[in-house]
DNA sequence: GTCTATAAGCCGATAGAC
DNA sequence: GTCTATCGGCTTATAGAC
């Protein structure tokens, strides 16, 4: 524990997610985690076994926090289904205009060790998303909605592709376009009933 | 030019195409590629200036043939732009089968080099994705579909979210559950005429 | 729990010979 | 155009003191 009162491994953490967000897994050395987090390499291999082990607390930490953004602006109005949704979209894409966005960590993290399958920072990324995907399949069968599985494994695959889209391009519009989309596919499956229109 | 008749420089492409591939850019030395194209690495240093422009050419030497295999999946029967389209997710969904497979190359170097947005390699990897683009959004405007550029992006999206999710979470389900929202969203804009029955 | 110091090896890139 | 040899620096991880 440091002066500053927040808890080393704590502190180690929080270093790591700066630098392996923005450089990388494979670009980060150790070296540069503990001397961000201002402790010697010998005391974050105490708290740590490994770097593999310190990554997968990096995305650990990533996981709550993340979930409760996009239910949060799901929330923020009570507007139907469709438009709670592409509302996720729309809040990302303005995410996505910051300058130091760098896409999903989960995805960017998975990407660079596809070659370590069963690496456990990978296991945390699928099962973050596996949470993702069951949050909202829950929320589309809660809306009576029939194919609420099929459903929420589309809107899954809009928004991860607008995460490797957009930082391909730098092009944020795409997260609108995916927005769109999931607004579409998620109205053609509501019930007729439940006074939304459609098709009437 | 070595002995076997094919270029060196061709033969140094094949190796790190292999490699930067399978492990990854950062994950993969010149060292490496150097001894399983045959060559001393001062030799590599000769036919490239860098690690950067080795990337990028093992990038460039994947763009065709992939656009090809593509437009070929797509034209192996005239059923309708719906199922052409989805059956190119099909036949992605078989090759993600493969024990080798590790999703897009392009997505996977744009997301580890996501620190050097200006990288060679990244530059390469958009123009591949804006030809796919540009190629979808031609077919789906001589179908007479209005919105043929937005229905392109979807498409995009839906294509690059299933090389992401497919790769985390090693199922290749999800690439056909894209080919799927693709064949809902191509029908639902598709013009009603033209032989295509739709809410007839 | 945190420090200094270092092992042992790999990294990208280059010098100079032929 | 291809070779041998090597530079200087960075890599993950560990030894041992306090």
């Amino acid at each position: 524990m440091a002066r500053s009162g927040i808890p080393t491994r704590e502190r180690i953490i929080t270093a790591a997610n700066s630098l392996f967000y923005n450089d990388g897994i494979r670009g980060v050395s150790v070296d540069a985690v503990a001397a961000k987090a201002g402790v010697t390499k010998r005391t974050l291999y105490y708290h740590f076994r490994s770097k593999d082990e310190l990554v997968a607390a990096y995305l650990a930490g990533r996981d709550q926090p993340n979930l409760a953004l996009f239910r949060q602006w799901f929330s923020e109005a009570d507007d139907g289904l469709p438009a709670q949704v592409e509302r996720i979209f729309r809040n990302l894409a303005r995410s996505a205009r910051h300058p130091k966005w760098k896409g999903c960590g989960f995805l960017r993290t998975s990407a660079e060790l596809a070659n370590l399958p069963g690496h456990p920072a990978i296991k945390i990324g699928a099962a973050h998303k596996k949470k993702f995907e069951a949050w909202l399949r829950e929320t589309f069968a809660e809306a009576g909605i029939a194919q609420a599985a099929q459903l929420a494994r589309q809107i899954l695959l809009l928004l991860d592709g607008s995460f490797a889209v957009v930082l391909l391009h730098r092009d944020p519009s795409y997260m609108e376009t995916a927005g769109e989309a999931a607004h579409a596919l998620i109205e053609a499956a509501l019930p007729v009933q439940a006074g939304v229109r459609r098709k009437r």
